[in-house]
DNA sequence: GACATGAGCTAAACCGCATTAGTAGCGTCG
DNA sequence: CGACGCTACTAATGCGGTTTAGCTCATGTC
């Protein structure tokens, strides 16, 4: 079509202007346009309006690379997800904390670099690149764990950060943004208990991560409080074959619960399956609460009851977090809004009591 | 803890090695340490291999900014999912896609700069302002619709570019990774001829989408083809809301069909949960298609026969072929594996016969 | 022995911007 | 009226690489 591109060649439709364009065309220094762009003193109102005009009309944009080589800051913030890729599979919490993450950041042009790595090894290696190329200004990190070795990587970086997911250990300098996952599971085990439930099982996700932790022992605490004996938890990876598995496995053993709450959306829906393989009645037998709600939960049928979080809002939280850091704020520790119960159609009384 | 981190300051861990550094240490001339560790003549073994050990000791890294100004390459690759905040439900095509493009991407040492936003204006403003900053050197675009914007700008831009989904349109300089809709649009419609089902109905997705189309076009020549007049498309916005609406419209409708074919994970459960509210047996009663795989398939009840891809496959392909373009490689259109069928529980022959 | 050749290396320019150190012009003050 | 300070600007430098031009020395050639 076009006759003067012949195959790989690629065509060189507009140079990108730069400010020595800018500066010949409103006939200043570089330096002028540069102070008047960056809103910084030492041009006269009327340059700076000229000056503004010019990059206007020329589509000027600052060159990343020139940006961050001169100044600090790279202008990106990293993100790295650590699954191992069979393990990608439904999970709405992802995009709807970057897309809240997103909000933020596009805000403030600041631009996110995202990777996607095996474990936490290739995790910390990646944070490591990214420092040594000045790739990222900051990272959010996601998923922390209750041995957590990144924190103290990332400190020794000197990479500023924001924990996403649980309060800080240790005096490190990263932020964290948390929701109350303690206080979460109580009101989840209130909810069951005054619908009558004395035997609860709480599936729950990965014992290595920090919120997995919380909320078993805040379950065990509970049940303590309300004298409750026949609680306990069991943990899988939060695939579905693992919370299917852990179900059949509840639901055959001398006492079977009469509610059990997953720790994610997944595995709820994967207990609603197997109870309907075996033909108990949910929530007349059985009730099922998942931990994060999502379309999963609104589809299935009966509809799921669930803690709701404000994921985007959580996302947003972390970003305005971390572009605080960059700005050199101080190291903080953010709560987000309290998850609340949706009471859907999968909890009700227990047929019999235990 | 450390008393010289007093809140807001920042430590300084340790300066960036720099090749200056590494030429000061190897007693040569900074072009030297360039050379060498790129790879170009000019330099004798001996000096080369003494470099190599210097930059190794030092742990030198390139500093990606730098690169980025005097090379042609920032060492980025964007990506821009276009979707409102709101339908950012459970997708596990896109996470998928992702991690296959970051298993070449990173292979290459590239980096993956991602970006949510509401709409395709806003996607195309992206694409001006990654050009403008040179951010990118590349992008890889998704979603590809019937009359699409994207290509002509990309083009004009002399943005690098790969569409993800759809064969090419018109004679853009953009490649194109594609998996044929239309075949296995066909041969899910032969699957089902076989079990005897000549009513099906195929609940779409959003009517723009350059597969959605291409989908329905097969999907009308199939049926001519094998002389099928009861068969048509509805469209939706791929959400378990309009799946349900939909799937509950086709149902009271005079002639209801024997078997239905769902455009996405979300709206084939969203139809196996009406069908069970309304008592209607999968498969006896209605059989039921979904196109893509995830674990959602596996965790109904019953599983859902799903056409599946090899969507990390497909991630692996874009990126070498954006890689490859880079490179200075042709404009190319690659076609993915062919999707295949796998039968499960919800489809099966149906009772009555039309 | 004069001269071309090429390998191996260095010096210097450059990428686009930020920033620091001037400098010219001008009003003010003692 | 010269010292001083202020405003509005320019020149120069640096960020960390890549790249081009040039320089030196050994070797080969007729």
């Amino acid at each position: 079509m076009t006759p003067q591109n012949d195959g790989a060649a690629r065509a060189t439709p507009a140079r990108r202007p730069t400010i020595k364009d800018i500066a010949r065309r409103a006939g200043v220094s570089e330096s002028a346009v540069s102070f008047a762009l960056n809103g910084r003193p030492g041009v006269s109102q009327g340059t700076r309006d000229r000056i503004h005009r010019v990059a206007e009309d020329l589509g000027w944009q600052p060159n990343s690379a020139a940006r961050a080589l001169s100044g600090e800051r790279s202008g990106c913030v990293g993100l790295v997800l650590a699954r191992p890729a069979h393990t990608l599979g439904v999970e709405s919490f992802f995009l709807q904390l970057v897309s809240g993450v997103q909000e933020v950041l596009a805000a403030r042009k600041v631009a996110l670099l995202f990777q996607v790595v095996e474990d936490i090894e290739a995790e910390c290696a990646v944070y490591r690149r990214w420092w040594a190329e000045k790739r990222v200004d900051g990272v959010l990190v996601v998923d922390p764990r209750s041995d957590d070795p990144r924190p103290e990587l990332l400190d020794s970086l000197g990479l500023p950060s924001v924990m996403i997911g649980a309060p800080a250990e240790g005096e490190r300098q990263v932020s964290t943004v948390w929701a109350d996952d303690s206080a979460a599971m109580a009101s989840v085990l209130a909810h069951l208990y005054e619908l009558g439930h004395r035997h609860v099982v709480h599936v729950a996700g990965l014992p290595g991560l920090a919120h997995t932790e919380r909320r078993i022992n805040s379950l065990r605490t509970e049940a303590g409080r309300l004298g409750l004996t026949a609680i306990r938890s069991v943990p899988t990876d939060y695939s579905d074959a693992e919370g299917a598995e852990a179900t059949r496995r509840v639901l055959d053993s001398d006492a079977p619960p009469t509610a059990i709450v997953y720790d994610n959306d997944v595995m709820a829906v994967a207990g609603v399956a197997v109870a309907a393989e075996r033909g108990i009645k949910v929530p007349g037998e059985l009730s099922i609460v998942a931990w994060d709600d999502s379309a999963l939960c609104r589809v299935t049928h009966p509809r799921l009851t669930a803690l709701v979080r404000d994921t985007s809002g959580f996302g947003r939280l972390a970003a305005e977090e971390l572009l605080a850091r960059l700005d050199g704020g101080p190291v903080r520790s953010l709560q987000a809004e309290l998850p609340h119960l949706e009471p859907r159609e999968s909890t009700g009384p227990p047929t019999s009591g235990a």
